[in-house]
DNA sequence: AGCGTTGCTACATTATTGATAGCATATCGT
DNA sequence: ACGATATGCTATCAATAATGTAGCAACGCT
């Protein structure tokens, strides 16, 4: 009594899943690789898909192309003319991970000893 | 010119690579998936190998190993007599995240509407 | 029309994650 | 001492995601 395998229809699971919480759901978002260094990189102000790429160590596109759309769907990043931007909510949560920056540092000098 | 495949000794790229600055340490740490839900997980108290599985929702020990691993090594997780925990770096950290966790509940009613 | 830039997709290859079984050690109750 | 149970963790292999590269369509500029 245990399908298990052989399903084909339920692929596996869609991320950590069960996400009751908000958190959670942030946490997937921001979980996946770049996510947050996207954010970074945008804090300093918008920058056009190629530079991002750029900023990023010469991300993929394949993958830069789906974490923006995944930042658009949350309503943290937008297209504007001048290329990708925060949007009001995405700077709040830029200034949080500036707070995240400079504990970061700390971290890092203390490791360092 | 450009050996690029048949060079087993270099796979390709550590992660970000080229981490200048703590915070991209940070980031490439924190940006591994179930990373941050660990550290969340762990903020209510301290909690055993098997006890974070079932909290992250059964995840497989492989992944979970690896991400304790790299969070001891990072001095952010230790283990403990009642299982993994938070060092004080990492309660910090912890403080930190509980603030992206207020950030998220406005986030999520945002996107509501 | 020709050139450069934009965002983005297709494809094949490699790396990471996933589920499962199971090991070695320790602790408990009997 | 013995088995049952819980601990952290590894091995193995299948499934998924990331990577590098080439290139497309749309736009503006000259």
């Amino acid at each position: 009594m245990n399908v298990k395998t052989s399903s084909p229809k339920i692929p596996r699971k869609p991320l950590s899943a069960s996400v009751a919480r908000p958190i959670n759901e942030l946490l997937d978002l921001v979980g996946q690789r770049w996510t947050l260094r996207i954010l970074w990189e945008l804090r300093d102000g918008p920058s056009t898909f190629r530079g991002l790429q750029l900023r990023c160590g010469n991300l993929s596109p394949t993958v830069l192309n789906k974490r923006v759309q995944a930042l658009r769907d949350a309503d943290i990043v937008e297209l504007t003319t001048s290329g990708y931007a925060l949007t009001t909510l995405g700077l709040e949560l830029g200034i949080k991970l500036l707070d995240l920056t400079k504990w970061a540092e700390r971290w890092s000098r203390k490791r360092a000893v």
